[in-house]
DNA sequence: TTTT
DNA sequence: TTTT
């Protein structure tokens, strides 16, 4: 039975356009670079910033809509639960990864009434908005997102890496 | 000692401009009206939006901060917990009101890369931005905000009611 | 679209036995009453604890479990949202009542290496365990919680109430 | 300014007792490691259980009620952030660590009613309870937590590391 | 690499 | 009363 509560709430913006990849199965794996940032002083009492990079990743429908609705720079509010994995390289060198697997994500930043007359919403629809996404094994690269932490090769993941 | 967790998440948009009064110590207690919608399908399979009113409660600094960068429609992330109080009005009924006190709140609403050119923050900074906001038990009074539950006169509020 | 984050986590003890009811199309509503409780300094420097008892309802088959396994006194993880309703009284008067919406529920208080030997877990298996409980609109009345806030008659649900 | 959240809530049984360290500054850096475990089923309907290793860190004044409250099995909710670091290696290699920096914490199981006669609570107060620890940094070494992660040595921390 |  |  589950036994414990594994859960993260982030808000942040988006260092890079997602990374959408498919499964052999034909499901999306989409990942995003997640910037959160935030202030402490230091023990010179000088305001110190650091930002943590969070590797969000997608799956299924909602990694669908997370590759077609965000973009770099989106404000995005993610909830879902911390993994981690770890891989042995060709080195024979084990690596370890942290992911955060969303299960719910929302785009933030409409246009408050406070906010003066022009134009500017946080996420554009990306062109051929409405319909769903064809599956696009070949489909052209979008750029990686660089995120903190290198990323295994996709060739690891199987359909057996969908966590739900 | 603290027994128990009792912990809010919101994200929502402001009805109103917020409220903000002050105790006779002098401190700020502004409250907001925060909508939060969802949507789920009745049993007849129609798509029904429901709309919760929470009515949100920031004391000291915080509701200063509040007051002065929050207004209505505005983005924001709150975090705090759930008081319920009851109090008993002229006419001897009993009523029930519960709140959210804040303990965290970040505005919301940046510009994303993905946004346009033009202008169009989600709040603005209140003319006097910079300072403290004198004591103004007497100031011009706001547009009260109508909360789903009506409110107790603010005379039943002292400084006891600050909750840290 | 949903439009808003509005999530509740609360870690408490129940005040008394859960209340399971079933809706006309068979479905169980599960009303606990759980208490978080957090100290304070106040204004004298005195510590000073106060309890929120929320009114948590569970429904479907998270109902029925929640009715199965927890007691008065068993220790619990909630997770949900708030909902606000407003009933009319027979009286014309208008009452309001707050309820958290679980979505996800687990049980607390397995016995840890650090604790001693004896027994004592959390909670009850009831007599019965493991098989769904039967449909029992006229089972035999289970001591109501006393909630914070009175609660609506249960003429007032419907199956309509189940929220998804 | 704070642009971001980052909000990691975890409900878990500890690996092993606590390690308490001291920074050079006196201040204690607890570290615990905290199993929670989930099911899934897999692409043959088979359940499947598994098991994240949270490596979590408390500082200063909760680092030292955590160093002697928790103990290996205990039952705890923590509330923090992730952090992420990388320490190069005297092999030259980089290598990623990711914390859970806990802000708060709360033990979990105590007595419910529902629970039987005799003894066993979740936590064991450890001898000497009442006094603040001595500094001790060479006290008797506890066994090491063995998370999933590796952990950097202790000389690359320093007071610094102090999130607040 | 984001954002303010 | 907000927002999309």
């Amino acid at each position: 039975m589950a036994r414990g509560i594994n859960k993260v709430i982030l808000v942040g913006n988006l260092g890079n356009d997602p990374d959408v990849k498919y499964t052999q199965g034909g499901m999306a794996v989409t990942t995003i670079s997640l910037a959160t940032s935030s202030v402490r002083k230091d023990k010179d009492g000088n305001q110190q910033e650091r930002t943590e990079w969070h590797r969000v990743k997608f799956f299924g429908k909602l990694g669908e809509i997370a590759g077609e609705y965000l973009r770099k720079g989106s404000q995005v509010y993610v909830e879902g639960s911390i993994r981690y994995d770890k891989f042995t390289g060709s080195d024979g060198v084990e690596k370890y990864f942290t992911d955060i697997v969303a299960d719910e994500m929302q785009m933030l930043g409409g246009r408050g009434e406070g906010g003066g007359g022009g134009g500017g919403g946080n996420y554009e629809r990306s062109a051929g908005g409405g319909q769903r996404p064809q599956r696009q094994e070949s489909a052209a690269p979008r750029r990686q997102a660089p995120a903190q932490q290198p990323q295994p090769a996709m060739d690891d993941f199987s359909d057996d890496d969908i966590p739900f």
